[in-house]
DNA sequence: GCGCAACGCGACCGATCTGTCTCGTAAGAT
DNA sequence: ATCTTACGAGACAGATCGGTCGCGTTGCGC
């Protein structure tokens, strides 16, 4: 972590690097456990001794793979975030259009964290623990956004929310670029009114 | 299908039946691609050689199991909708309320159309087809339902539905039985809600 | 300039996978 | 009673998997 003196130590970074992006690319396209770590050492040149040096075992790859991507994931909700910090519902809109927008790029082929959720059946595995650490960091989070928009019950909106997110990471890998996720900011918006007590038609 | 003559066909229909109950079993426990054709014909105490008579590839055999879970499906979702045919939102409430209690029982392992598209990442395998066929008829029901509710737009309603239908067979493997998908019918009648024109509370 | 450690290369191991084949047997069709 | 056919048991093939090991080479630290 903190400040690697030697340039060996440096290099030693720059070659984890490689191995996790060359291993993010084949598992979002190729589904984690359908990837060999030979493609892995062979796509990212390499040699596979080494990968075993920074990574004891195929499963710690995964989990660097997972951490890596909730890392991304909190970066960009918080920069989002920023930019409507004192307008609740305007945030939540463009939080669902970021993400709307990510699972509709050509090179998005399913939530990372649902999928290994999926393909790992083991809940006590440390990938399914890693993935269940990003969804669960999310619903605190919109726990937190729908405690300012003046609702009831905000921990009752924020699951409804996931719901319809998690909802559009899936289905959208069932269907194709047709397919229900395109309603998601919409939706998103439609359980924030309906959790609105009385008024209607009016910004906070 | 139609009407098996002899004593033989009917027995080999028997083994078919069989061969994919313990399949069905091993699929949903452990993943379809976690589960070897070995394990498969140990569990069912049918040879490995017999369940290649019947199944000419594993891959069939999974897609049997899909067709068999999709025809489950649809058949439970027309006898709720038939103890509702004419409040099409205490049919809505209905088909939610057994989905979650679906969802919570102690035999259910995530969705297994989800579960498949997730472990089969190319989109022209056949596994895949079958996923999307059972995907297809939701939406195709839940659009005919939410035409029945006087909303503007029943198409996007439908399509919102599938969003928290999806969203809580996904998230409820991530999170345990305390998962979001408690609120999918809360969720789904939120969303019928927003979607009526101007009026409120008013169960039609 | 010397020595140590990291790296590339690739053989190798044992386990597991899908799918094939052989053979002995038992049950149904005629 | 005979013939046919489905079945069980299990060996077998060919491929792939995760992971280990040894060896030659290169480059950084001292």
């Amino acid at each position: 972590m903190a400040t690697p003196g030697t340039r060996k130590q440096l290099r030693g970074q720059a070659v984890r690097r490689e191995l996790v992006a060359a291993a993010d690319g084949l598992f979002t396209s190729k589904g984690a456990s359908n990837v060999g770590v030979d493609e892995i050492a062979a796509t990212s040149g390499i040699a596979k001794s080494t990968l075993y040096r920074w990574f004891p075992t195929k499963d710690d790859l995964v989990v660097e793979f997972l951490a890596q991507r909730d890392e991304a994931f909190r970066r960009q909700w918080d920069a989002v975030a920023r930019e409507h910090a004192e307008r609740p519902l305007d945030e939540l809109t463009a939080q669902l259009e970021w993400i709307c927008r990510y699972i509709a790029s050509p090179r998005f082929r399913g939530c990372p964290f649902l999928n290994t959720t999926a393909e790992f059946a083991d809940p006590t595995h440390r990938v399914r623990a890693a993935a269940r650490a990003n969804k669960a960091d999310l619903r605190r989070r919109l726990t937190t956004l729908a405690a300012r928009l003046d609702v009831a019950d905000p921990a009752a909106l924020a699951d409804q929310l996931v719901l319809v997110i998690d909802g559009a990471f899936a289905t959208s890998q069932v269907f194709g670029d047709d397919g229900p996720q395109r309603r998601l900011v919409d939706a998103g918006r439609a359980l924030v009114a309906a959790a609105r007590p009385t008024e209607r038609k009016d910004p906070s």
